[in-house]
RNA sequence: GCGCCGAUAGUCCAGCCUGGUAAGACUCCUGUCUGCCACACAGGUGACCUGGGUUCAAAUCCCGGUCGGCGCACCA
């Protein structure tokens, strides 16, 4: 298929462009690699820690009903028992020892060819009813091998002594620690409805088989946040109306599955919101804002975005209802965050496995109210994701007088250099004036990269691609005025300012940034 | 996890069929020159994924493993 062969291409062009530049490394690559496992070099680590950096700014620090949150990487078990996780994530596997080496799922094995309920078996009983009833391979009739347990979780020992009762989990997602600790939270701080729990850190899942280099791994960065209200007041969303105008993209089931549209319908989210494509208005509300988060403060182009609800089959055992925001790559529509509506579920699993009461009380007018917290939304979002994202989408190809320019245009914010500084020669006095500006920079809070080697015109080449959006270069004529050139990474465009001019001008030409990529 | 295909410098790639220890381009480093968009001159660093086997000799042939791509399955 042609599709599949610009995701091979193109990815393979990124992850060779991730190589080359320091953005992404294979994990223990003088070993060969280890699959799903990544490093970040030093470009990457730059854009990787600014892309936090401006999550926890924009859905923390800044807002007024949201708090942080960090848990345990390693999690009592009892947490993923209540939540499903162990349960629902552990599938019984069998494998056929014929010719097709196919793996089935030995509990629908059983329900199908038996036509009995599997429920109360166990991995062994599952395995000796195979025997006993003599079952084989339903592809091509082999035998079948000994059955296997699978479970998505990686897990681990805690102490010196091996036995079951020592096991514990990495995390495979960071909800539960803000659900097993809302207790905590709401007794230590004085958090009022409707508020959010925020959670940035490392999550760990085994895949069967990681693909397509940052998108499909089993180690990796997931930022979220659970936002709670009352669970009479779904659709009481105050904020509704500052993002009201929004204008998105959405594909709901209805679409998906009768293809009333091929792709998307184009709306606000108003509109979205009065056609009732939503189960409450806080998800609408929260799709929104990340929309334009993503647009505004990304960078990523916002005709590349739309909403897609997911179907029954495909939603997870807690959820109501999940929204995906999904980019359209070179190779199709891949999801970047997903935001389910989670419903009381997993509160009300704690309470019930830890016996801790995990209500929420509240005093107004009529008196005191106590209920289980609503979760109306939960946006969750790969840290590696965006970072794949925003590189496919910023990275470009252009011709300049015949050749080649790799440019990575990229949010300024979001640029691993805020600005290069340039001794246009070698000549002492040259270079003792650029390092003067590069100290004078830095000392300002930029970061700031300090390039002497080969051309003029390779260094700019080599600031283009890792996206640093401005370049100063220091000639023999600021011995004498006190001028420099600052060059523009998008447009190449050169302005002659003076020094003292230097961080004011830099701060305009990266406000005109978005401005400028609208045109 | 199965099947098919692949793996040679930082990158792109030649060589593999027909065994004799590797070429080119770009990058990178040094020096000279030039002096605002990778293009001058000279020199230099740098590679056969890994472990076995066959052979006098393996990048090359054979087997296992790792990693990657695709397909199947899986994907909270």
């Amino acid at each position: 298929m042609e599709v599949d062969k610009d995701l091979k291409q193109f990815l393979k062009k990124i992850m060779a462009f991730a190589n080359k530049t320091g953005i992404a490394y294979r994990t223990g690559n003088i070993y060969g690699g280890l699959a799903g496992f990544w490093d970040f070099g030093p470009i990457g680590v730059e854009i990787k820690n600014r892309i936090k950096d401006a999550w926890w700014n924009e859905f923390v620090r800044n807002r007024d009903d949201i708090v942080g949150y960090e848990g345990a990487i390693i999690t009592h078990p009892k947490v993923w028992e209540a939540s499903g996780h162990l349960s629902s994530f552990t599938d019984p596997l069998i494998f056929c020892e014929g010719k097709c080496k196919k793996k089935h799922r030995l509990d629908h094995l059983l329900e199908d060819q038996l036509k009995i309920q599997t429920e109360h078996l166990n991995l062994e009983e599952m395995g000796e009813l195979v025997s006993k009833e003599g079952l084989v391979c339903p592809e091509c009739g082999g035998n079948l091998g000994k059955p296997i347990t699978f479970n998505l979780m990686f897990n681990t020992q805690v102490g010196p002594v091996k036995d079951s009762a020592s096991v514990a989990y990495l995390r495979p997602e960071n909800a539960q620690l803000i659900f097993s600790g809302f207790r905590n939270v709401i007794d230590s701080t004085r958090v009022k409805m409707p508020f959010g729990i925020a959670q940035s850190g490392i999550v760990f899942r085994n895949e069967i088989s990681p693909r397509n280099f940052l998108f499909r791994v089993r180690e990796y960065e997931l930022m979220e946040f659970e936002y709670f209200t009352d669970p009479q007041k779904t659709n009481d969303c105050p904020l509704f109306h500052e993002v009201a105008g929004t204008k998105i993209n959405v594909f709901s089931r209805k679409e998906q599955i009768e293809q009333t549209s091929e792709e998307y319908l184009s709306m606000s989210i108003q509109e979205a919101w009065e056609n009732e494509f939503f189960k409450n208005k806080w998800q609408a509300y929260w799709l929104a804002t990340f929309n334009n988060w993503f647009t505004d403060k990304m960078g990523i182009n916002g005709k590349k975005l739309r909403f897609r609800q997911h179907l029954e089959s495909e939603l997870s055992h807690y959820a109501l209802d999940t929204w995906d925001i999904e980019y359209h790559y070179k190779f199709g529509w891949k999801e970047l965050m997903g935001c389910a509506n989670r419903t009381q579920y997993d509160l009300k699993q704690h309470q019930k496995y830890s016996k801790a009461k995990l209500h929420f009380n509240e005093t107004d007018e009529t008196g005191v109210k106590r209920y289980i917290p609503y979760v109306v939304a939960e946006p969750s979002v790969g840290l590696g994701r965006i970072l794949l994202t925003v590189i496919a989408d910023g990275y470009q190809e252009e011709t300049v007088k015949d050749r080649k320019r790799v440019v990575l245009k990229i949010h300024p914010n979001l640029a691993p250099y805020d600005v290069a500084v340039f001794p246009l020669q070698k000549k002492p006095q040259i270079l003792a004036k650029a390092q003067e500006i590069f100290k004078f920079l830095r000392a300002n809070g930029l970061t700031v990269n300090f390039d002497e080697n080969g051309s003029i015109g390779k260094r700019y080449r080599r600031h283009d691609e890792i996206g640093t959006p401005f370049c100063v270069t220091v000639d023999f004529e600021t011995l004498e005025d006190e001028n420099i050139t600052i060059r523009n990474r998008d447009s190449m465009e050169q302005t002659r300012v003076h020094i003292e001019m230097l961080i004011e001008e830099l701060k305009k030409l990266g406000n005109n940034y978005l401005a400028a990529k609208m045109i």
